[in-house]
DNA sequence: AGGATCCGTAACCACCCGGTTACCCATCTC
DNA sequence: GAGATGGGTAACCGGGTGGTTACGGATCCT
């Protein structure tokens, strides 16, 4: 099975909310599943997105065996960072459209 | 007419593969389309995508007056890029996943 | 043992998305 | 003026997405 890709995952704004909870420590599902106003089973298709690009783990519950912990794995936000990061130089030109131009170009030449 | 959320718009590798064009300068739709094995009308599909969440700018080809060319306006890929940019603490510590946790601490009680 | 609880999956639904072909308008070219 | 060309839109289509309810399996509780 190949990973999903992230950008995929990350397009949802639920699941972006669902991984920044899990900033703060990782949570069973019922404890995610409290902070959005859908239904659980909602909850645990988001999840198995975010496995599938392999931005979560999921660990069996130890105290309640019931229970399966999810915890964040951020590695494939990388490709996403990586690529952004290369348009940073392109919106402080967004406005004066020359200033940066007129940096790289400047570069270029040193 | 609320802009496009970037998440999504960026979703798309094809979508993504365009905006990579355009970082090499601006260029009329014809140029753009012939980069990709699809139809013309399914480039502009995209490019419309990419209109609505800002992320190009059309303007009337000065030449010919048939063209219409586009240009990068990578702003809104800042939200993008500050999202992900929060993850990069964590993808260092998947392996160990205690190495920053414990600096995270540190840092708490300094 | 019996019932409640945690979670996943199945089946279903409305809608959106990415692609196609067909068509149209505007502009350039001869 | 006639035809070719650049590009957008409309209509259509298959497949995927995000939500729901219903169900089932495993575990905990008493």
């Amino acid at each position: 099975m190949p990973p999903l890709d992230p950008f995929v995952a990350v397009a949802d704004p639920t699941r972006r909310a669902i991984l920044d909870r899990l900033r703060r420590g990782e949570a069973p599902v019922a404890a995610i599943a409290a902070d959005f106003a859908m239904s659980r089973p909602a909850v645990s298709k988001h999840l198995r997105v975010l496995r599938e690009a392999r931005l979560v783990r999921d660990r069996p519950g130890g105290a309640d065996g019931r229970q399966r912990v999810y915890a964040l794995t951020a590695e494939p936000l990388r490709e996403v960072l990586e690529w952004t990061a290369a348009y940073q130089t392109f919106w402080r030109a967004t406005l004066g459209t020359l200033k940066r131009h007129v940096e790289a170009r400047r570069a270029e030449d040193a």
